[in-house]
DNA sequence: GCGCTTTCTTAACCCGGGTTAACGAGCCCC
DNA sequence: GGGGCTCGTTAACCCGGGTTAAGAAAGCGC
């Protein structure tokens, strides 16, 4: 089976032929490190799957700050999803932090392909439907948890990641400053 | 046209007749001022549409802490979205802040019914969708605006139901304490 | 492999928000 | 229409995290 398939159907199920037809849509994309494959401004048309590498989702503001939404590795999705959704200008810089290859996919041609499959539209809610979920998490930990616990969390859920994402950009994930964090983590030290 | 099937048609499109066949399923929930219909540990097994009223959703940490997730009023969707999808036992309580009636709709049901419906899966992916952009525009306010602006911005989004909220419960929503909203409510009015 | 840039750490100082407590006002229930 | 509640406000004190700055270490481009 193809590893992406595999992949796919931890969300839902998929059969072989749709999921051929599928694939067929999809475009590599090779980004160098450091390279942003969305900007703010640009029209947002397509969304896709990491096939190798890492990529970070983030804002800057007006004064130049930036916040990080999301880390996002192999076999995630990876968008300005929510522009996508309401096909508006990107808000989000999208950048690779390892020289990546993503599987790109406009948006209007998979719609065409979904537009009579029953099973696409069911795997396009699931998907959604589980991008919300772990928005909702992230809620919880903004509401619930410390900055130092929000990190704690976040070590736990990305280990593999941990090497490849500056330390500055932890931060900005879980909502502080780079020196903060430099300061919790040696809290942390201290207390073995 | 049924005022309901006005709301949800500007999520997407939805004929009369499939609407009819969806509102087959629909519940009359009835709820007291306060009274509870979703509490932690309950099987989550129907959403809902608030008809009139106003319900919030929240959690409740093992100290006791509250952390108000969402306020939703007449004509939004209502239910603990994130454990219904992942079929998991509710963490959340959603509680009448007035006296609210719902239209509450067995998930179960729903699915059977749009089972073979391109339209309904199509108009679930896209409620959503939109739950999904409501919580990324909520990410987005707590890592780019301060408590004050947050507040602001809180206030201008839900003027009719600012009357009926608790500030305390306010203060929860945009993660701070009641204390410190009063403070910034004070320095706000100072500055005029 | 040199030099520059980026990253992390540490320190000092400040400020916003948390905590606790006390008080007054309003609301609701009986 | 009292007596409790729940609510909002204010004050005092504390602490976590923001800000600025400086220096050390590591990474990277050329």
């Amino acid at each position: 089976m193809h590893p992406l398939l595999a992949r796919i159907t931890t969300m839902g199920p998929l059969a072989e032929a749709t999921f051929a037809r599928f694939l067929k849509l999809g475009q590599e994309r090779t980004l160098a490190r450091h390279a942003c494959w969305s900007q703010p401004g640009d029209a947002v048309t397509e969304f896709a799957i990491v096939q190798s590498g890492l990529v970070r989702h983030y804002y800057v503001d007006a004064k130049g700050r930036e916040s990080v939404k999301a880390f996002r590795g192999p076999g995630e999705f990876s968008a300005a999803y929510a522009e996508l959704i309401q096909r508006r200008p990107s808000r989000t810089f999208i950048q690779a932090l390892l020289p990546t290859r993503l599987l790109a996919f406009n948006l209007d041609a998979f719609e065409a392909l979904a537009a009579d499959s029953l099973e696409l539209q069911r795997l396009a809610r699931r998907i959604v439907e589980q991008h919300f979920v772990s928005k909702e998490q992230r809620e919880y930990e903004f509401l619930q948890l410390s900055a130092e616990a929000r990190y704690q969390r976040f070590c736990e859920e990305r280990p593999e990641h941990l090497a490849h994402i500056p330390q500055h950009q932890v931060a900005s994930y879980i909502g502080i400053t780079p020196v903060a964090l430099s300061r919790i983590r040696a809290r942390l030290a201290k207390r073995r």
